[in-house]
DNA sequence: CTCGTTTCTGACAACGATGTCTTAAATGCT
DNA sequence: AGCATTTAAGACATCGTTGTCAGAAACGAG
């Protein structure tokens, strides 16, 4: 028979109320009346029942975080860092994979909302910026933060570090060594990080007044293989690129394979950059000068805010780092 | 106000035991009522709270997935692959990360079975062998599959490869290239493959009537740092090894990166090879001659077993392959 | 000393499903 | 036709908590 709430109160000589209002930290609980039932609750190990204070109460101590992304160490990150401030609140995590281009996307939601009556979700991008999904959210009312969104950065919570400025100063990095002609490849079209991250690049040329070549700009989809496509096209060029600017370090990483297949060294002959400081960027070599995003931090702020906020809109903007390894180098 | 049973048995014009019934595909539903019902079910879009079918029933719809490993890329695999197998039986998931060395371990695992009610667990290295979490797991009489266990394979089920076997093949697949001096690092202490993977480099050697030398052996903890400082102290040796076999890829990247801070040729001067084939061994210069480890496939397996099995104790061995990239050669 | 607050505690309904039991209708067999 | 069996559906208790409300005890002010 499964321990319950009936088994401590009468253990502790009270009613199964007071055990809830300790358990629930409440007022109006006499300090000797507390002692009494915590001790009762550690020696019989209570734990009470999720699923029985969902049912019976407002709160069902769970909370969704709701991911689509293709990267592993992102989403590592992201799971660690959530966890980590739900551990600190007893509140219960469930980690939920989602497709972004699924058409029944908010039905799943609407479904899982439903089935588990989590007090709040978080949702990473790009799950982030699917109007579906965050209309679903708005009609029911249930709290939510986003982490890194694209869009409406204003209208809801969410935590975010400055893409464009990150990428204009990794940008600004390898013209201040002396690179003129800078390949760059872009990141997923449906992460809006990607645009923003383009942005940056672009402003960084333009205000060194280097003119921006389309040439030199190639799509890709934040995996391996789409670096590699994109570096063996940039490499080809007939006046190629001194330095090659990934939005990502797996995309980086493709670019370092071209480059060894080709027999071009970097940094000495070709500079490479990537983009979040996973542990991908020290695994590889050259290891990458790369943007430390705050990846875990942001996912543990979100969690923060969303458990602390009291249904308000709150933002919280966290400092990326440019990180200067190897595999950048003054043009020769 | 939330949709429940009651309003889908309104909308059909039956009992809510009924449209339980419907819902749990038991028998003895008239077909024009289940179709009734159904309609209802989707017109509502109805999803029944678990919360309300855990406390009711006997089942709870969800089970545990616990893990403590450090390659966020193995970690990664596993939950893709228990995720998989539970949405398709329409079961949740809970990703449980732990830390086997904590003396609280056995009770956290306590405490989120009563919290949850889960209906199984899946146990992933090195959390299959920690004797504290057995014993409360049988204490309970809980079902549970283990993923790659180190231990008792015959008590519980279990799912697995033959890491001893996969070692002495990568072992014969070097012997075969020719090299006689071939080092070897270790995995973590806390796991059982380690011994195991380090068992078939020795029977390998052993049947090619190649001496075992203690030195050419480091140990290692699964992770890139120590896969560098382990080469390191190999390449250091006055009569260096002609090929190092880690015992997964991260250490494997490590050994590259030693190689090409040092300017030895890989694969012409030393051949590298991993284990696990996550995605990092293509991600690397040159990409990693590796073991293939059916890592999502042995996660699917394993809640197949859980969801499946009716309680009796099974087994599933699923085969690993070799796979020859460009990080081995034969010695010159 | 009385009365109004504040503090403290318990009885009981409610949450939304499933389990058990009962009953009615349909079916099969002699 | 009569009876046993199978099929079909509903009434009601139950799971283990929290919410609401009511009442008792302690406290403070006049």
């Amino acid at each position: 028979m499964r321990t319950t709430i009936k088994d401590v109160s009468r253990v502790a000589g009270v009613s199964i109320k007071t055990v809830s209002r300790v358990l629930n930290k409440e007022r109006y609980v006499k300090e000797e009346t507390r002692r009494r039932v915590e001790e009762a609750v550690a020696s019989l190990s209570f734990s009470p029942s999720l699923a029985a204070r969902t049912l019976g109460g407002r709160r069902s101590f769970q909370i969704a975080l709701i991911y689509d992304n293709h990267s592993p160490f992102y989403i590592h990150q992201i799971q660690e860092g959530v966890w980590a401030r739900c551990r600190e609140a007893g509140v219960r995590m469930l980690a939920q994979p989602a497709d972004v281009a699924s058409p029944t996307l908010a039905n799943e939601v609407g479904g899982l909302i439903d089935e588990t009556h989590v007090d709040g979700i978080i949702l990473s991008s790009p799950v982030t910026d699917s109007a579906v999904v965050l209309a679903e959210l708005e009609r029911r009312g249930i709290p939510f933060v986003r982490i890194s969104p694209g869009t409406n950065h204003a209208m809801t919570s969410s935590v975010f570090m400055d893409d464009v400025q990150a990428a204009d100063d990794m940008t600004t990095h390898l013209i201040n060594g002396g690179h003129r002609r800078i390949g760059f490849i872009i990141g997923h079209s449906n992460h809006m990080a990607s645009d923003q991250r383009l942005f940056g690049y672009r402003r960084a040329l333009d205000r060194a007044g280097i003119p921006f070549e389309p040439d030199l700009v190639r799509p890709g989809e934040f995996d391996f293989a789409s670096g590699t496509a994109a570096a063996e096209s940039l490499l080809e060029l007939p006046d190629r690129p001194t330095a090659i600017f990934a939005s990502n370090d797996d995309m980086a990483a493709g670019v370092l394979a071209v480059a060894h297949r080709r027999d071009i060294a970097v940094p000495e002959e070709l500079s490479v950059a990537g983009f979040d400081d996973t542990e991908l960027a020290s695994a590889v070599w050259p290891p990458l000068t790369t943007i430390r995003q705050p990846t875990r931090d942001l996912a543990y702020s979100a969690a923060a805010l969303l458990l602390e906020g009291e249904g308000s809109v709150a933002h919280r903007r966290l400092q990326h780092h440019l990180i200067v390894r190897g595999s950048t180098a003054k043009r020769r």
